[in-house]
Order: structure tokens, then C-alpha cells, then sequence
DNA sequence: ATGTCTTATATAATAAGA
């Protein structure tokens, strides 16, 4: 099964790219972030003429996630406890494996509000896992995070520990929800730094190769020896009116 | 280097979020 995360920023803007990366990639099971639409106006007919099912947890203008797939999506779970009202989680259950597509807020500063509220937001996601517990696996959570692991994962870590993406306190949150027992798929078979998700658009960042990557699908104990390859697919950040993440994948065997 | 992109409101230009 190969599955994918990718944060389209805009799935109104996106679905063209979208449509287009599908026939490109084949991936079996996409988890989508930052749709930015209510589920009433998401496109179900032409991602389902594409060949996947759809599970939608959106709302207007921010936010909102949704998972795709070739195989049936069963024992879908739009939004959890730590979402204050934002659409940041959606799971469901494909082939027998938990897929989780998680929105994690961005921050804005570390001096903000906000950035409290992505610190409850990590506790939640913690917690949650927690009340799932076995019942809950193989499980595997895809999607922006918003936090880079480790220093390879930037570009310049000394700059961008003193903001969001890269704070220590941030790290330690991600380190927390991942020490349930979750192991970074591109990391089980690709050590190379250098290698990012996220660019900014207002540095042009891209162009530079100026980039982190905030974005990853986690998996649990029993998916880690099915991972096979993971790496993440530059290409759809170049073409243009691009959204500011490219996709990520991992393809887990039988 | 407060730069670029997206959405909402409102129907031009600005604000908010990222």
C-alpha cells in the first residue's frame, strides 16, 4: 500500500494538481491537509472519477483534512477532543490499518497565543492516541505537523529554533506524541538531511533549496518492518501557482 | 528580506492565517 500526505493549501485552487499528481504517483491512500472547504464543496465526483473513495473533515476558509483511497475506507472518525473547533484530524480504517490525517496548528511566534494553542493541540493528539491504545493498531498518522524532528530536517537550525517549525519546546511536543510508539518512515530507510517538505513562499525558499521538513507519515511497531521506501516527491512544488508543501510518501508492503 | 499566497468581505483594497 503506498500512501502519501500532503498539505495542498487550497484544495479549490489544488484539485487540478491534485488530479494531475494522482495519475502521476498511483498512491493507494492519500491524506490531504488545509482543504480549506466544508465538506459540501468538496469535489467527491472527480477525485472519485480519479478512482478514490473520500472521508472529509472540513470547514470554511481554514483548516480541514480528508483522507483518500483506492481500497474502502471503513470506520471513519471526523475530529477529536484537542481541535477547539477546527477541523485538524480525521481517521479511518483501510486494509486493516489505522490512517490518521492530522493538521497541526502552525504557531505563528512562540510568543503567541496560538502557540499555546499548538501545545494543547500536541498534548491532545497525545492523549488521543493514548484512549486508542491497542485497539488502535497497526496505525499510521500522516500529515503537517509543523514541527521538523532534527536539526538535518533544516535548513539553518540555529535561525529557525527561534521560531515556529523548529523551537525547542515545539520539538518536544512532537517527541512526546511520537514516544507513544511511532517511528518516522522516511528515517527507517533514508538518513540524508537536506531533504524538505515546506517551503516558504515569502523567501522564495524553494529556489534556494531554504526548506523544513514539518511534514511526515508516522507509523506504528508492527507497520515498521513493512516500510519499505519512503522519500518525498519535489516535483509538484515546481509547477506552477504550486501550494507551499509537496507530497510525501511510504510505501508499506503486504 | 514583513517577502507570497489564499480566503473573506465586498465588488477595491485590506485583513488574517500561514
Amino acid at each position: 500500500m503506498l500512501i502519501a500526505t500532503w498539505n495542498v493549501n487550497s484544495l479549490r485552487v489544488r484539485l487540478a494538481q491534485l488530479l494531475q499528481w494522482l495519475k502521476l504517483a498511483r498512491p493507494d491512500v492519500v491524506c490531504l491537509q488545509e482543504i480549506k472547504m466544508q465538506e459540501a464543496d468538496f469535489p467527491f465526483d472527480e477525485i472519485g472519477a480519479a478512482g478514490y473513495e473520500c472521508a472529509v473533515h472540513g470547514q470554511k476558509t481554514y483548516n480541514g483534512v480528508a483522507v483518500l483511497s483506492k481500497l474502502p475506507i471503513e470506520d471513519v472518525v471526523p475530529g477529536f477532543a484537542g481541535e477547539e473547533g477546527q477541523a485538524r484530524l480525521i481517521e479511518a480504517v483501510i486494509d486493516g490499518v489505522h490512517v490518521l490525517s492530522a493538521y497541526c496548528p502552525n504557531g505563528e511566534t512562540p510568543s503567541s497565543d496560538k502557540f499555546r494553542y499548538k501545545q494543547r493541540f500536541f498534548s491532545a493528539l497525545r492523549a488521543h492516541l493514548d484512549n486508542l491504545g491497542k485497539s488502535a493498531l497497526p496505525l499510521c498518522i500522516c500529515g503537517d505537523f509543523n514541527v521538523a524532528p532534527e536539526e538535518k530536517d533544516v535548513w539553518d537550525p540555529a535561525k529557525a529554533a527561534r521560531t515556529c517549525g523548529f523551537h525547542p519546546e515545539e520539538r518536544r511536543w512532537l517527541k512526546h506524541l511520537t514516544d507513544w510508539g511511532l517511528h518516522d518512515s522516511l528515517r527507517l530507510v533514508d538518513d540524508k538531511g537536506g531533504q524538505y517538505s515546506w517551503w516558504d513562499y515569502r523567501t522564495g525558499g524553494f529556489r534556494k533549496n531554504e526548506g523544513m521538513r514539518i511534514d511526515q507519515i508516522w507509523v506504528s511497531d508492527g507497520l515498521r518492518p513493512r516500510v519499505r521506501k519512503a522519500w518525498i516527491d519535489t516535483e509538484p512544488r515546481g509547477w506552477d501557482r504550486a501550494s507551499d508543501h509537496t507530497p510525501v510518501l511510504a510505501q508499506l508492503e503486504p
